[in-house]
DNA sequence: GCATGTGAAACCATTCACAGCG
DNA sequence: CGCTGTGAATGGTTTCACATGC
């Protein structure tokens, strides 16, 4: 159980689906963006465009909420960034630490979205004694030991990770034992804490990797497809390749003497020709 | 999972399902452990347990890529290393620019993650002609203005948006109309980009506000015995928790006459009794 | 014998399409 | 009449459980 799991086995009924929770910080986001213009109401249609969805998706988020709109006018912008706010946890103020402060975390100590919508960062702390003092976006570091104290004397709950991968679990299991219920992990790690412990995961290494898959796709496609009618860019120019390690080396099955049937399987380099993007049912 | 759109309705059929493709790289990063231990083999649930999912989801996600593994044996660390990599496009290296070299811009740049693992950051761009000739991370800034030759001339196909929000759309359509077509988008907006261009979200804000929500929950279920469902809660006035501006009060249903009927309506503050731990909140 | 690979079942999420109401 | 709210249809994901094959 990694990721934000289903944080609770299904505590009876009730509840909003997750899906759901993760798209309300985008509705707010643009209700909000309304409420500066001084904008009294939206559609759903048109909520939805600002905040990338479609409409029906919307409505049906909403629907989960409870009826807060008026048929055939639309949404009262300031009522409904209340009742989201409100849903969230957001009309209460939660106090944050982040643990770890190198390039990121002292990014994401003068991050602005952090403190304006009802966070407020309690203490950054740093394993580092040289550190300790330091201000850093107006917030004087303080060092790991006192971290039990601080979430303690502070009542914080939410804990952000920002620590390098060795240093994450050890963190992780210092905050829990602290007090701190959930997590927001920077560290590309596994983090691994008992039930009741919430831990979402940001990993910006993983994104690029996702977004890779589909550049590649892309790519397959325009040059072996008669599919995909156009494409905006004809072909990417595959730059050389610069693998880190010395395993360029496809690497044989290994086992036994039968070799695994894969489906597209090896044998092309770096890519050479691939043709489609392999994946398909096996015999 | 941020916003990643499905990318396309299905250019028929064919291919590896999204969510399988967003723990590829969970399992890619376990398996490199495994590597660098000279582990020669796992079994799934091992492998599983490393990477944070369960057995039988990560056999069906190695279903679609092929048959990879020894019935009673597991799978061969190496070879699958080289086949996921290679299902990624991680076998090719693919330049990177970064636009907005401010804290989160740097801290981008130094992470060590990004260069490991098929990744190269071609170029850090920003607006300010103060930073540009600046190292960061050992490469030197450069203007905005070379946005559209750095592009070209580098072969980029995926750029990361680390501006603030302002800037981030036009910054994008620049990285489009240069030839980028996958985006990671640190700016908190939605971005609106012409089909067939990926965009990928990470958004701390919203990531905190899912944590706010769920904390919330488990505060509200320890507290308020055995359902939430009691609409109308007699006390509590709503800690007057330091919004950020004049609207603190509740905001009415508005349009005519009728009020809209909510499910579990306002009235409920952070939660009245509290009970767990709960922030004294500065009044 | 034991762990993979996979149909089938259960579950969750999105989309459709329209009834219902201001 | 327009737009919300929602049952029903669809599609995707996870889990189960076991046949399959080393």
């Amino acid at each position: 159980m990694a990721t934000g799991r289903p944080h609770r086995p299904t505590t009876r009924g009730r509840g909003i689906p997750e899906a759901t929770v993760a798209r309300l910080p985008l509705y707010l986001r643009a209700l909000t963006a309304l409420s500066e213009r001084s904008v009294p109401t939206v559609s759903s249609e048109e909520l939805a465009t600002a905040a990338g969805v479609n409409s029906a998706k919307l409505r049906k988020d909403f629907s989960y909420l409870g009826s807060y709109g008026t048929r055939g006018v639309g949404y009262d912008v300031e009522y409904l960034v209340y009742q989201i706010s409100r849903e969230l946890g957001l009309t209460q103020d939660w106090p944050v630490v982040i643990v770890g402060i190198g390039n990121l975390g002292a990014a994401l100590a003068n991050y602005g979205g952090f403190a304006s919508r009802g966070f407020r960062v309690a203490a950054l702390i740093d394993a580092d004694a040289a550190m300790a003092g330091r201000p850093v976006a107006g917030i004087a570091v303080q060092h790991i030991d006192e971290l039990e104290s601080i979430i303690a004397d502070n009542g914080v709950s939410i804990g952000v990770i920002a620590t390098p991968a060795g240093a994450a679990q050890q963190v992780c299991e210092r905050l829990v034992a602290a007090g701190v219920t959930s997590i927001l992990n920077f560290a590309p790690t596994v983090l691994s804490v008992p039930d009741g412990v919430d831990v979402r995961k940001v990993d910006l290494s993983i994104e690029l990797q996702i977004l890779a898959f589909h550049e590649q796709r892309k790519a397959g496609e325009a040059a072996a497809g008669p599919d995909i009618t156009d494409m905006v860019t004809p072909v990417v120019p595959p730059v050389a390749a610069t693998r880190r390690r010395a395993d360029d080396v496809p690497a044989r099955p290994a086992v036994d003497g039968a070799v695994p049937h894969g489906v597209g399987d090896a044998g092309s380099g770096p890519d050479g020709s691939d043709g489609g993007r392999s994946a398909a049912m096996p015999a």
